[in-house]
DNA sequence: CCTCTTAGTAGCATAATGCCACTAAGATAG
DNA sequence: CTATCTTAGTGGCATTATGCTACTAAGAGG
């Protein structure tokens, strides 16, 4: 039976970018290298592959009740030299950045953001996760391009252009203000929260709230 | 670590509906009853997930070199009495009906084509099946929807009319001749094959064949 | 009251597709 | 020989979703 654990690829925006939560491995494989934290099944812990996610993300990263999107399982002789065949399932996750409360623990050094666009800087991923967080980052994109909105990184309440602006930051590229608020109607998303508007320095902007799905 | 399996959810058209392979279980678990043919996962031979789906399906059901789509992975305590837990990766294929050699073997009582819209003759299918055939099902359509075409199931060549009949089957719904062409046409998937026609009692069609993606 | 800036809307252009009707080509019956 | 049957294949308009641009609205502050 294969050694088997499950990664998290945990996105998030900062300063308008994409950016995914890394671990700098303490101990062998891969010391030393940045790679998508994880953990090992609990067979005697978990309930199912989610619950084990869900654990791992309590225990990691401080991070509790998100909605999870399982991306992909991968397996493969000695990945790892402490079992003769290692199997991962990857769960991705969008939240706000300050939601992290990082403990860095037992082998993790250290837990750090870095921009999906610039993987260069630390330096080659452990194992195959350069790919896993390409395949979580299409993921999102793909579901904000169909307008899935990703409540768990969005706050309470927000104005549409602020929504647009999120939208945005996790594509990469602008969208346009009509379409995307046609877009948004039509696909009946949210709701204005009555007599609630939010003013900067200019004309005020009507808050809107998740629509509850009935 | 957990006991871990593959399962393939094998799809193809018969009589104008969809069908998928079903095996009749032989021992505990479930004994009796219909469920996706799968195997254990062989750590001592499989180099990969899909190298496991692939042994499995060659083993089981005599199928070869086909394209494979992971679909999920889904696993939990108690599914097996054989083991804690239990972990099982699900692939899905897409097949022409006469290309299965069954041979049932170990474990598996017999092999059956089952229409996919209505399970209910070989009554609940075992463990969690019900539910991975139905991803199986939406896959496949969502694929041919975005005119992926399975390839692995059409001939090597075939008429537009005949291309899109296998469409409407794995859809379950007709489609227009007029967009289905245009939209071909748009895409660059299929090449006439010069010179060649083929006659029914009428007007004779172009045939055509898969264009090689550059 | 003018202007700056963001909020919000309206209208046309374009692209993809659904829908319907037409022509084309061969087989067959009279 | 030709009328007609059936499938092959095409052309054109309607509809829908979306992009694009321009417009009006509302508050702050000079």
């Amino acid at each position: 039976m294969p050694f088997t654990r499950v990664e998290v690829a945990t996105l998030t925006v900062i300063e308008g970018a994409l950016h995914v939560l890394l671990a700098l491995r303490a101990e062998d494989p891969h010391a030393g290298q940045w790679a998508l934290p994880g953990g090992v099944l609990r067979i005697d812990r978990d309930a199912s592959l989610e619950a084990a996610a869900r654990r791992v993300m309590v225990e990691r990263l401080g991070l509790d009740g998100l909605a999870l999107r399982q991306l992909v399982a991968t397996g493969a002789p000695s990945r790892d030299p402490r079992a003769p065949w290692t199997l991962s399932i990857v769960y991705r996750s969008l939240v706000p950045a300050q939601s992290v409360s990082a403990s860095p623990g037992k082998r993790i050094k250290d837990l750090r953001w870095y921009p999906v666009d610039d993987l260069t800087e630390p330096a080659p991923l452990a194992f195959d996760h350069a790919r896993l967080v390409e395949l979580a980052v299409e993921d999102v994109r793909a579901a904000v391009d169909q307008l899935e909105l990703p409540f768990d990184f969005l706050p309470a309440t927000f104005t549409l252009g602020e929504l647009q602006l999120s939208c945005e930051q996790l594509l990469g590229r602008l969208l346009d203000k009509s379409s995307f608020r046609r877009r948004l109607a039509d696909r009946d998303l949210v709701e204005p929260v009555p007599g609630s508007m939010r003013g900067g320095a200019f004309r005020p902007a009507q808050v809107y709230r998740r629509k509850s799905a009935t």
